[in-house]
DNA sequence: TATAATATTTAGGTTTACCTAAATGTATTT
DNA sequence: AAATACATTTAGGTAAACCTAAATATTATA
Protein backbone atom coordinates (compact mmCIF):
# COMPACT_ATOMS: atom_id res chain seq x y z
CA UNK A 1 0.00 0.00 0.00
CA UNK A 2 1.63 3.29 -1.23
CA UNK A 3 2.45 5.50 1.79
CA UNK A 4 0.39 8.25 -0.06
CA UNK A 5 -3.14 5.99 0.50
CA UNK A 6 -1.95 4.93 3.85
CA UNK A 7 -1.82 7.71 5.25
CA UNK A 8 -5.49 8.79 3.98
CA UNK A 9 -6.64 5.72 5.75
CA UNK A 10 -5.05 6.36 8.63
CA UNK A 11 -6.18 10.57 8.71
CA UNK A 12 -9.79 9.24 8.33
CA UNK A 13 -9.84 6.39 11.31
CA UNK A 14 -7.77 9.17 13.26
CA UNK A 15 -10.55 11.67 12.25
CA UNK A 16 -13.39 9.78 12.73
CA UNK A 17 -12.38 7.90 16.10
CA UNK A 18 -11.71 11.48 17.63
CA UNK A 19 -15.54 12.09 17.13
CA UNK A 20 -16.76 8.58 17.92
CA UNK A 21 -14.29 6.80 20.88
CA UNK A 22 -15.57 3.49 19.80
CA UNK A 23 -13.48 3.77 16.66
CA UNK A 24 -14.14 4.15 12.88
CA UNK A 25 -16.92 2.57 10.91
CA UNK A 26 -16.40 1.16 7.47
CA UNK A 27 -18.81 2.86 5.79
CA UNK A 28 -17.78 5.85 7.61
CA UNK A 29 -14.12 5.62 6.05
CA UNK A 30 -15.51 5.15 2.61
CA UNK A 31 -17.47 8.21 2.85
CA UNK A 32 -14.47 10.56 4.36
CA UNK A 33 -12.12 9.34 1.57
CA UNK A 34 -15.03 9.00 -1.25
CA UNK A 35 -14.28 5.37 -1.88
CA UNK A 36 -16.88 2.20 -1.75
CA UNK A 37 -17.31 0.44 1.62
CA UNK A 38 -15.57 -3.06 -0.43
CA UNK A 39 -12.45 -1.03 -1.16
CA UNK A 40 -12.25 -0.07 2.59
CA UNK A 41 -12.51 -3.78 3.89
CA UNK A 42 -9.65 -4.58 1.64
CA UNK A 43 -7.55 -1.50 2.81
CA UNK A 44 -8.39 -1.84 6.60
CA UNK A 45 -7.41 -5.29 6.35
CA UNK A 46 -3.92 -4.71 5.21
CA UNK A 47 -3.69 -1.97 7.05
CA UNK A 48 -4.59 -4.82 10.58
CA UNK A 49 -1.45 -6.80 9.08
CA UNK A 50 0.88 -4.30 9.57
CA UNK A 51 0.10 -3.39 12.48
CA UNK A 52 -1.28 0.05 12.07
CA UNK A 53 -5.13 -0.53 13.13
CA UNK A 54 -6.58 -2.89 15.32
CA UNK A 55 -8.88 -4.85 12.85
CA UNK A 56 -11.72 -7.34 13.50
CA UNK A 57 -14.72 -7.87 11.55
CA UNK A 58 -17.58 -6.51 11.70
CA UNK A 59 -16.19 -4.19 14.23
CA UNK A 60 -15.09 -0.38 14.56
CA UNK A 61 -11.46 -0.14 13.86
CA UNK A 62 -8.70 1.92 15.47
CA UNK A 63 -5.11 2.86 15.71
CA UNK A 64 -2.63 1.16 17.20
CA UNK A 65 0.08 3.46 18.69
CA UNK A 66 2.23 2.90 15.50
CA UNK A 67 -0.86 3.94 12.82
CA UNK A 68 -1.69 7.13 15.16
CA UNK A 69 2.19 8.18 15.01
CA UNK A 70 1.70 8.66 11.12
CA UNK A 71 -1.95 9.78 11.42
CA UNK A 72 -0.09 12.01 13.89
CA UNK A 73 2.70 13.20 11.38
CA UNK A 74 0.60 13.43 8.23
CA UNK A 75 -1.38 15.86 10.49
CA UNK A 76 1.69 18.07 11.50
CA UNK A 77 3.07 18.09 7.72
CA UNK A 78 -0.31 19.30 6.72
CA UNK A 79 -0.85 21.85 9.11
CA UNK A 80 2.36 23.37 8.63
CA UNK A 81 2.18 23.45 4.96
CA UNK A 82 -0.63 25.36 5.60
CA UNK A 83 0.87 27.73 7.70
CA UNK A 84 3.61 28.31 4.75
CA UNK A 85 0.89 29.05 2.18
CA UNK A 86 -0.53 31.67 4.12
CA UNK A 87 2.21 32.88 6.02
CA UNK A 88 4.66 33.12 2.98
CA UNK A 89 2.98 33.13 -0.24
CA UNK A 90 0.08 35.00 0.94
CA UNK A 91 -2.84 32.67 -0.09
CA UNK A 92 -6.23 33.03 2.00
CA UNK A 93 -7.41 30.80 4.71
CA UNK A 94 -10.27 29.04 2.57
CA UNK A 95 -7.68 27.96 -0.63
CA UNK A 96 -5.22 26.03 1.19
CA UNK A 97 -6.62 22.86 1.92
CA UNK A 98 -6.09 21.04 -1.31
CA UNK A 99 -2.34 21.85 -1.61
CA UNK A 100 -1.65 20.82 2.18
CA UNK A 101 -3.53 17.65 1.29
CA UNK A 102 -0.82 16.61 -1.48
CA UNK A 103 2.07 18.13 0.21
CA UNK A 104 1.54 16.32 3.25
CA UNK A 105 2.31 12.92 1.99
CA UNK A 106 5.94 14.17 1.23
CA UNK A 107 8.48 12.41 3.70
CA UNK A 108 11.07 13.91 4.70
CA UNK A 109 11.79 14.10 8.20
CA UNK A 110 14.59 16.77 7.90
CA UNK A 111 12.25 18.87 5.56
CA UNK A 112 8.99 18.69 7.59
CA UNK A 113 11.79 19.98 10.84
CA UNK A 114 13.21 22.98 8.82
CA UNK A 115 10.08 24.24 6.94
CA UNK A 116 8.99 24.05 11.45
CA UNK A 117 11.73 25.93 12.09
CA UNK A 118 11.65 28.22 9.18
CA UNK A 119 8.17 29.20 10.27
CA UNK A 120 8.90 29.84 13.99
CA UNK A 121 7.47 26.38 15.46
CA UNK A 122 4.25 27.30 14.93
CA UNK A 123 1.35 26.19 17.26
CA UNK A 124 -1.97 26.63 15.33
CA UNK A 125 -2.81 26.05 12.08
CA UNK A 126 -4.58 28.87 9.98
CA UNK A 127 -7.71 27.88 10.88
CA UNK A 128 -6.92 27.74 14.65
CA UNK A 129 -5.83 23.60 14.91
CA UNK A 130 -3.28 22.81 16.73
CA UNK A 131 -0.20 21.64 15.01
CA UNK A 132 1.52 18.36 16.52
CA UNK A 133 5.23 18.26 17.80
CA UNK A 134 7.81 16.03 15.75
CA UNK A 135 6.84 13.51 18.62
CA UNK A 136 3.23 13.35 17.69
CA UNK A 137 2.61 15.63 20.60
CA UNK A 138 -0.22 18.66 20.69
CA UNK A 139 -0.65 22.30 22.74
CA UNK A 140 -3.77 22.14 24.61
CA UNK A 141 -6.42 24.24 23.22
CA UNK A 142 -9.27 24.59 25.46
CA UNK A 143 -11.36 26.53 23.69
CA UNK A 144 -14.99 26.41 23.59
CA UNK A 145 -17.73 26.60 21.17
CA UNK A 146 -19.35 30.50 20.65
CA UNK A 147 -22.78 29.07 21.44
CA UNK A 148 -21.30 28.20 25.05
CA UNK A 149 -20.03 31.56 25.87
CA UNK A 150 -21.99 33.63 28.60
CA UNK A 151 -23.64 37.03 27.42
CA UNK A 152 -21.85 40.15 27.66
CA UNK A 153 -18.50 37.90 28.37
CA UNK A 154 -15.72 39.33 25.49
CA UNK A 155 -13.93 36.19 24.38
CA UNK A 156 -11.06 36.25 21.79
CA UNK A 157 -11.61 33.92 18.34
CA UNK A 158 -9.19 30.92 18.05
CA UNK A 159 -10.57 27.91 15.70
CA UNK A 160 -13.18 26.68 13.73
CA UNK A 161 -14.93 23.54 13.60
CA UNK A 162 -15.97 23.65 9.64
CA UNK A 163 -13.15 24.01 7.30
CA UNK A 164 -15.69 24.20 4.13
CA UNK A 165 -14.62 26.75 1.43
CA UNK A 166 -18.40 28.28 1.89
CA UNK A 167 -18.01 28.62 5.57
CA UNK A 168 -14.51 30.18 5.77
CA UNK A 169 -15.52 32.92 2.95
CA UNK A 170 -19.11 33.97 4.52
CA UNK A 171 -16.67 34.31 8.47
CA UNK A 172 -14.38 36.18 6.07
CA UNK A 173 -16.73 38.61 4.65
CA UNK A 174 -18.32 38.76 8.39
CA UNK A 175 -14.76 40.08 9.44
CA UNK A 176 -14.72 36.98 11.71
CA UNK A 177 -10.99 36.00 11.28
CA UNK A 178 -9.07 34.28 14.01
CA UNK A 179 -7.99 36.54 17.23
CA UNK A 180 -10.81 38.72 17.01
CA UNK A 181 -12.73 39.97 20.41
CA UNK A 182 -16.07 38.87 20.27
CA UNK A 183 -18.96 38.80 22.52
CA UNK A 184 -22.60 37.57 22.83
CA UNK A 185 -25.03 39.95 23.07
CA UNK A 186 -27.95 38.80 22.57
CA UNK A 187 -29.53 35.03 22.00
CA UNK A 188 -32.68 35.00 20.16
CA UNK A 189 -35.12 32.41 21.91
CA UNK A 190 -36.92 31.50 18.48
CA UNK A 191 -33.89 30.03 16.63
CA UNK A 192 -31.31 30.41 19.11
CA UNK A 193 -29.27 32.93 16.76
CA UNK A 194 -26.61 35.55 18.59
CA UNK A 195 -26.59 38.60 18.26
CA UNK A 196 -22.49 39.19 18.82
CA UNK A 197 -20.27 41.95 18.65
CA UNK A 198 -17.02 42.27 16.69
CA UNK A 199 -14.21 43.98 18.04
CA UNK A 200 -16.31 46.25 20.59
CA UNK A 201 -18.32 47.65 17.51
CA UNK A 202 -21.75 46.58 17.48
CA UNK A 203 -22.07 43.56 15.18
CA UNK A 204 -24.28 40.91 13.57
CA UNK A 205 -26.70 38.18 14.09
CA UNK A 206 -25.51 34.97 13.38
CA UNK A 207 -27.34 31.49 13.13
CA UNK A 208 -26.87 28.68 15.65
CA UNK A 209 -25.75 26.88 12.84
CA UNK A 210 -22.39 29.38 12.51
CA UNK A 211 -22.33 30.51 15.70
CA UNK A 212 -21.73 26.63 17.05
CA UNK A 213 -18.89 26.12 14.61
CA UNK A 214 -17.08 29.02 15.87
CA UNK A 215 -14.13 28.45 18.99
CA UNK A 216 -13.60 31.06 21.06
CA UNK A 217 -11.38 31.27 24.45
CA UNK B 1 -1.62 7.28 -16.70
CA UNK B 2 -1.14 9.30 -13.24
CA UNK B 3 0.62 12.35 -14.01
CA UNK B 4 3.39 12.13 -11.43
CA UNK B 5 4.60 8.96 -13.97
CA UNK B 6 3.69 10.70 -17.31
CA UNK B 7 5.90 13.46 -16.06
CA UNK B 8 9.04 11.46 -15.12
CA UNK B 9 8.79 9.73 -18.51
CA UNK B 10 8.38 12.90 -20.72
CA UNK B 11 11.08 15.10 -18.24
CA UNK B 12 13.48 12.00 -19.35
CA UNK B 13 12.45 12.04 -22.81
CA UNK B 14 13.38 15.88 -22.73
CA UNK B 15 16.63 15.21 -20.87
CA UNK B 16 17.47 12.25 -23.75
CA UNK B 17 16.93 14.61 -26.44
CA UNK B 18 18.79 17.17 -25.26
CA UNK B 19 21.75 15.05 -25.52
CA UNK B 20 20.72 13.46 -28.60
CA UNK B 21 18.73 15.28 -31.13
CA UNK B 22 17.14 12.11 -32.95
CA UNK B 23 15.40 11.35 -29.84
CA UNK B 24 15.07 9.26 -26.61
CA UNK B 25 15.10 5.25 -27.24
CA UNK B 26 13.44 2.87 -25.05
CA UNK B 27 16.90 1.50 -23.50
CA UNK B 28 17.74 5.01 -22.42
CA UNK B 29 14.51 5.83 -21.15
CA UNK B 30 14.54 2.60 -19.14
CA UNK B 31 17.39 3.05 -17.65
CA UNK B 32 16.94 6.39 -16.63
CA UNK B 33 13.73 5.61 -14.64
CA UNK B 34 14.89 2.67 -13.27
CA UNK B 35 12.05 0.47 -15.15
CA UNK B 36 12.41 -2.15 -17.83
CA UNK B 37 12.47 -1.60 -21.64
CA UNK B 38 9.33 -3.83 -22.42
CA UNK B 39 7.38 -1.02 -19.63
CA UNK B 40 8.82 1.67 -21.04
CA UNK B 41 7.12 0.59 -24.62
CA UNK B 42 4.16 0.51 -23.07
CA UNK B 43 4.01 4.05 -21.73
CA UNK B 44 5.26 5.73 -24.52
CA UNK B 45 2.43 3.92 -26.81
CA UNK B 46 0.33 5.61 -24.37
CA UNK B 47 2.02 8.94 -24.40
CA UNK B 48 1.99 8.99 -28.49
CA UNK B 49 -1.83 8.41 -28.02
CA UNK B 50 -2.42 11.62 -25.80
CA UNK B 51 -0.78 13.39 -28.55
CA UNK B 52 2.56 13.81 -26.03
CA UNK B 53 5.55 12.28 -27.92
CA UNK B 54 5.75 11.30 -31.47
CA UNK B 55 5.82 8.19 -31.15
CA UNK B 56 6.47 5.25 -34.17
CA UNK B 57 7.67 1.74 -33.35
CA UNK B 58 11.50 0.85 -33.53
CA UNK B 59 12.16 4.80 -33.61
CA UNK B 60 13.55 7.05 -31.38
CA UNK B 61 10.65 9.51 -29.81
CA UNK B 62 10.89 12.84 -29.39
CA UNK B 63 8.62 15.41 -27.63
CA UNK B 64 5.21 17.29 -28.81
CA UNK B 65 5.13 21.06 -28.51
CA UNK B 66 2.57 19.78 -25.44
CA UNK B 67 4.61 17.29 -24.09
CA UNK B 68 7.63 19.41 -24.11
CA UNK B 69 5.51 22.15 -22.22
CA UNK B 70 4.59 19.50 -19.67
CA UNK B 71 8.25 18.41 -19.51
CA UNK B 72 9.44 22.00 -19.00
CA UNK B 73 6.91 23.19 -16.31
CA UNK B 74 7.93 20.05 -14.35
CA UNK B 75 11.80 21.19 -14.49
CA UNK B 76 10.38 24.54 -13.58
CA UNK B 77 8.67 23.24 -10.47
CA UNK B 78 11.76 21.38 -9.62
CA UNK B 79 14.32 24.21 -9.77
CA UNK B 80 12.22 26.46 -7.46
CA UNK B 81 11.06 23.98 -4.97
CA UNK B 82 15.44 23.49 -5.08
CA UNK B 83 15.60 27.32 -4.42
CA UNK B 84 13.44 27.18 -1.64
CA UNK B 85 15.43 24.14 0.02
CA UNK B 86 18.52 25.79 0.11
CA UNK B 87 17.73 29.63 0.19
CA UNK B 88 14.84 29.31 3.06
CA UNK B 89 15.39 26.08 4.74
CA UNK B 90 19.49 26.24 4.38
CA UNK B 91 20.00 22.86 2.83
CA UNK B 92 23.02 22.33 1.20
CA UNK B 93 22.79 21.49 -2.85
CA UNK B 94 24.02 17.92 -2.81
CA UNK B 95 20.88 16.98 -0.37
CA UNK B 96 18.04 18.79 -2.01
CA UNK B 97 17.48 16.49 -5.47
CA UNK B 98 15.35 13.61 -3.79
CA UNK B 99 13.13 15.87 -2.29
CA UNK B 100 12.76 18.31 -5.42
CA UNK B 101 11.65 15.40 -7.28
CA UNK B 102 8.72 14.90 -4.91
CA UNK B 103 7.80 18.63 -4.78
CA UNK B 104 7.90 19.14 -8.51
CA UNK B 105 5.07 16.72 -9.01
CA UNK B 106 2.33 19.01 -6.65
CA UNK B 107 0.34 20.64 -9.65
CA UNK B 108 -1.00 24.01 -8.71
CA UNK B 109 -0.20 26.98 -11.02
CA UNK B 110 -0.74 29.21 -8.32
CA UNK B 111 1.66 27.78 -6.13
CA UNK B 112 4.07 27.36 -8.41
CA UNK B 113 3.68 31.17 -9.37
CA UNK B 114 3.43 32.47 -5.51
CA UNK B 115 6.71 30.06 -4.92
CA UNK B 116 8.84 31.58 -7.91
CA UNK B 117 7.41 35.18 -6.64
CA UNK B 118 8.23 34.22 -2.88
CA UNK B 119 11.93 33.64 -4.10
CA UNK B 120 11.90 36.94 -6.21
CA UNK B 121 12.15 34.84 -9.78
CA UNK B 122 15.16 33.69 -9.16
CA UNK B 123 16.97 32.85 -13.08
CA UNK B 124 18.80 30.02 -11.57
CA UNK B 125 18.38 27.04 -9.11
CA UNK B 126 21.48 25.81 -6.83
CA UNK B 127 23.08 23.58 -9.34
CA UNK B 128 23.15 26.97 -11.80
CA UNK B 129 20.52 25.52 -14.21
CA UNK B 130 18.35 27.61 -15.56
CA UNK B 131 14.84 27.82 -14.25
CA UNK B 132 12.07 28.21 -17.11
CA UNK B 133 9.40 30.90 -16.67
CA UNK B 134 5.90 30.04 -16.46
CA UNK B 135 5.65 30.03 -20.56
CA UNK B 136 8.58 27.31 -20.30
CA UNK B 137 11.22 29.83 -21.85
CA UNK B 138 14.88 29.28 -20.37
CA UNK B 139 17.04 32.57 -20.13
CA UNK B 140 20.27 32.03 -21.85
CA UNK B 141 23.21 30.79 -20.31
CA UNK B 142 26.05 30.79 -22.50
CA UNK B 143 28.50 28.94 -19.68
CA UNK B 144 31.19 27.01 -21.21
CA UNK B 145 33.42 23.92 -19.82
CA UNK B 146 36.38 24.88 -17.53
CA UNK B 147 38.35 22.89 -20.00
CA UNK B 148 37.97 25.13 -22.74
CA UNK B 149 38.83 28.89 -20.80
CA UNK B 150 42.24 29.82 -21.98
CA UNK B 151 45.00 30.22 -19.91
CA UNK B 152 45.20 32.95 -16.86
CA UNK B 153 41.90 34.38 -17.92
CA UNK B 154 39.75 34.69 -14.80
CA UNK B 155 36.20 33.74 -15.42
CA UNK B 156 32.97 33.06 -12.92
CA UNK B 157 32.09 29.43 -11.79
CA UNK B 158 28.36 29.39 -13.07
CA UNK B 159 27.17 26.06 -13.39
CA UNK B 160 28.07 22.24 -13.33
CA UNK B 161 27.37 19.03 -15.48
CA UNK B 162 27.25 16.72 -12.87
CA UNK B 163 24.92 16.60 -10.15
CA UNK B 164 25.90 13.57 -8.21
CA UNK B 165 25.79 13.39 -4.60
CA UNK B 166 29.81 12.82 -4.70
CA UNK B 167 30.16 15.39 -7.48
CA UNK B 168 28.68 18.12 -5.59
CA UNK B 169 30.53 17.05 -2.11
CA UNK B 170 33.96 16.81 -3.51
CA UNK B 171 33.37 20.93 -5.36
CA UNK B 172 32.39 22.13 -1.54
CA UNK B 173 35.13 20.55 0.15
CA UNK B 174 37.66 22.36 -2.64
CA UNK B 175 35.12 25.65 -1.71
CA UNK B 176 34.52 25.72 -5.38
CA UNK B 177 31.00 26.69 -5.10
CA UNK B 178 28.81 29.17 -7.71
CA UNK B 179 30.13 32.57 -8.08
CA UNK B 180 33.84 31.80 -7.10
CA UNK B 181 36.17 33.03 -9.44
CA UNK B 182 38.15 30.61 -11.00
CA UNK B 183 41.28 30.94 -13.51
CA UNK B 184 43.37 28.17 -15.29
CA UNK B 185 46.95 28.81 -14.25
CA UNK B 186 48.71 25.68 -15.94
CA UNK B 187 47.15 22.65 -18.56
CA UNK B 188 48.97 19.63 -17.59
CA UNK B 189 50.24 17.77 -20.56
CA UNK B 190 50.30 13.91 -19.66
CA UNK B 191 46.79 13.80 -18.12
CA UNK B 192 45.26 17.04 -19.10
CA UNK B 193 44.63 17.98 -15.81
CA UNK B 194 44.28 21.83 -14.68
CA UNK B 195 46.08 23.66 -12.06
CA UNK B 196 43.44 26.16 -10.83
CA UNK B 197 43.20 29.62 -9.06
CA UNK B 198 40.31 30.46 -6.62
CA UNK B 199 39.56 33.57 -5.75
CA UNK B 200 42.61 35.03 -6.80
CA UNK B 201 44.19 32.62 -4.13
CA UNK B 202 46.82 30.07 -5.41
CA UNK B 203 45.02 26.70 -6.17
CA UNK B 204 44.86 23.20 -6.70
CA UNK B 205 44.92 20.81 -9.71
CA UNK B 206 41.77 19.51 -10.98
CA UNK B 207 41.30 16.42 -13.08
CA UNK B 208 40.42 16.45 -16.35
CA UNK B 209 37.30 14.79 -15.70
CA UNK B 210 36.42 17.40 -13.01
CA UNK B 211 37.04 20.68 -15.25
CA UNK B 212 34.89 18.83 -17.95
CA UNK B 213 31.94 19.09 -15.21
CA UNK B 214 32.44 22.67 -14.22
CA UNK B 215 30.63 25.64 -16.28
CA UNK B 216 32.40 29.18 -16.57
CA UNK B 217 31.16 32.31 -17.76
C1' DT C 1 -38.07 -13.37 18.80
C1' DA C 2 -38.82 -13.15 14.08
C1' DT C 3 -38.37 -9.77 10.59
C1' DA C 4 -36.80 -5.82 8.47
C1' DA C 5 -33.21 -2.50 7.88
C1' DT C 6 -28.56 -1.47 7.72
C1' DA C 7 -23.60 -2.46 7.75
C1' DT C 8 -19.86 -5.24 6.38
C1' DT C 9 -17.66 -8.52 3.87
C1' DT C 10 -16.83 -11.42 -0.11
C1' DA C 11 -16.46 -12.51 -4.95
C1' DG C 12 -15.36 -11.33 -9.27
C1' DG C 13 -13.73 -7.55 -12.36
C1' DT C 14 -10.98 -3.37 -14.14
C1' DT C 15 -6.99 -0.35 -14.84
C1' DT C 16 -2.35 1.15 -14.07
C1' DA C 17 2.34 0.39 -13.85
C1' DC C 18 5.33 -2.61 -13.28
C1' DC C 19 7.73 -7.47 -14.30
C1' DT C 20 10.10 -11.64 -17.20
C1' DA C 21 11.02 -13.93 -21.18
C1' DA C 22 10.17 -14.95 -25.87
C1' DA C 23 9.72 -13.09 -30.43
C1' DT C 24 10.73 -9.88 -33.85
C1' DG C 25 12.98 -6.06 -35.95
C1' DT C 26 17.22 -3.25 -36.96
C1' DA C 27 22.13 -2.56 -37.34
C1' DT C 28 26.81 -4.17 -37.67
C1' DT C 29 30.33 -7.02 -39.05
C1' DT C 30 32.71 -10.40 -41.53
C1' DA D 1 24.48 -11.08 -48.04
C1' DA D 2 24.50 -13.96 -44.18
C1' DA D 3 25.38 -14.17 -39.49
C1' DT D 4 25.59 -12.11 -35.27
C1' DA D 5 24.67 -8.59 -31.93
C1' DC D 6 21.67 -5.51 -30.01
C1' DA D 7 17.23 -2.98 -29.45
C1' DT D 8 12.43 -3.07 -29.28
C1' DT D 9 8.17 -5.05 -28.96
C1' DT D 10 4.86 -8.53 -27.64
C1' DA D 11 2.74 -11.86 -24.61
C1' DG D 12 1.48 -13.28 -20.40
C1' DG D 13 1.65 -12.26 -15.40
C1' DT D 14 1.51 -9.63 -10.75
C1' DA D 15 0.03 -6.33 -7.15
C1' DA D 16 -2.33 -2.23 -5.72
C1' DA D 17 -6.39 0.26 -5.42
C1' DC D 18 -10.33 0.90 -7.01
C1' DC D 19 -15.30 -0.86 -8.69
C1' DT D 20 -20.28 -3.45 -8.55
C1' DA D 21 -23.26 -6.59 -6.79
C1' DA D 22 -24.29 -10.56 -4.09
C1' DA D 23 -23.90 -12.75 0.37
C1' DT D 24 -23.63 -12.58 5.15
C1' DA D 25 -23.56 -10.22 9.87
C1' DT D 26 -25.29 -7.22 13.02
C1' DT D 27 -28.67 -4.12 14.89
C1' DA D 28 -33.17 -2.23 15.38
C1' DT D 29 -38.04 -2.74 15.27
C1' DA D 30 -42.53 -4.67 15.12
Amino acid sequence: MSSYVEENYLKAIYKLTERNKDGAYTNDIAYELNVKPGTVTEAIKKLGEKGLINYEKYKAVTLTKAGKMIAVKTIRKHRLWEVFLVEKLGFKWDEIHPMAEELEHINFEELTERLDNFLGHPEFDPHGDPIPNKDGVFSNHKSVKLTSIALNTPVVMTGIENHTTSFLQHLDKLGLKLGVQVAVKEIVDFDKSVLVSVNGKKGFYLSHDIAHNILCK
